[in-house]
DNA sequence: TAGGCAATGTTGACAACGTCAACTTAGCTC
DNA sequence: GAGCTAAGTTGACGTTGTCAACATTGCCTA
């Protein structure tokens, strides 16, 4: 019902529009305003489902986090059956690299998601669970692979997952924010990277 | 001369309000007018010293990289002069430590530092510069372990420096962002990353 | 089937902010 | 001392986030 007065679905359609922006201009192109006539409705109106600017950035950016995610678990059940050390290996630098190119392939969001102030993530927020879920799916991975017994090594999981994490985040963070070189050949790039942690952690 | 109409040096006075405010309340808190009041002087009397906005916190983040590059390359500068491997690794370990240090103490300026669009970023600009530079003292860093002898392996200086890069400043930035659990003792914790990361660099 | 309530959307207004234009003041040079 | 220029001031404007008051609609109930 096109022109109607209640739009039908603004909520779903603020975050897709937001979505949309953040890819072609960045944050700053995604204003409420721009926001409203992207979706054919009166400047305020957002308000109605989304209490403040921030809360929706914060909607948008747990998206992100949902996404990655998904990514990441879909990728670790792709483990090799017959897991040998080796192929462990190789397995984990795939999974580092396609985190790298997921923050490659959005970037804006990306910065989105991690660059929120860290105030409006506290526990029990959207955006705190958000993040918390896709680390966990990090924490399960490694997890998974020392119960099997193809990794073994010192540290509890969690406490590598954040090595691990720092690691593709740091890589990430420094290609989408411009501030390194992007190599001839990113994925190979990133694969090496995960690799030789992977080798110290086992050390 | 208080009071007088010219201030005598605004410009380091402007600076040094932004760093404060940074400080205090994060980046939102840095407003052209909250600087002014806090110099004494008019709103738009900081435009005589800086053409924009951006242009102020590009040299407030520039600042930051020259404090990073300056701890980075006095710490290098205290490599043990009978340096064995594991007297160098351990030397590292604590490089990158303090790197993240640097970061868990000034979070807002570590996150100015980094979080400033790409597209102010371009070469030759004062922001490139800086980071370029705080870079180019780990790439040194490395490099000279590496004619030493006493670091060997297959990457170049110029690429372990990205790689070694990306995990302290993922850890740094996660931390700084609120999105990892302060672990309870930060300072071991980056250590033993480093190390982990070094020893399969070395492999 | 009519009435009413709650959800949703609209218009008008305001304060904060970045920034431009026009004007003023002070210090230094010739 | 005259005057140029760097540095500072006031006034104004457009953009943005957001509040308050009002309008419209869909749906639930009597």
């Amino acid at each position: 019902m096109p022109d109607s007065y209640h739009h039908g679905d603004l909520r779903t359609a603020l975050l897709a529009a937001a979505t949309d922006l953040l890819a072609t201009g960045g944050v700053e192109a995604v204003t409420m305003r721009a926001l409203a006539e992207r979706t054919g409705v009166s400047r305020t109106a957002p308000y109605r489902h989304f209490a403040t600017k921030d809360a929706l950035l914060e909607a948008v950016a747990a998206e992100g986090f949902a996404q990655l995610q998904a990514l990441l678990h879909r990728l670790a059940d792709e483990a090799p059956a017959d897991a040998d050390r080796a192929a462990e290996r190789t397995h984990f630098a795939a999974i580092g690299a396609a985190y790298v190119r997921f923050a490659d392939t959005h970037p804006a969001h990306y910065r989105l998601m991690y660059g929120r102030d860290a105030l409006t993530r506290e526990s029990g927020s959207l955006l705190h669970d958000a993040g918390e879920a896709a680390y966990a799916e990090l924490v399960r991975i490694l997890a998974e692979a020392q119960a099997r017994g193809t990794v073994r090594t010192a540290m509890p999981p969690e406490q590598q997952a954040y090595v691990a994490w720092s690691l593709v985040h740091g890589l990430a963070a420094l290609l989408v924010d411009g501030q390194m070189e992007r190599p001839a050949d990113l994925d190979a790039f990133a694969r090496s990277a995960v690799a030789s942690l992977l080798d110290g952690l086992l050390a």
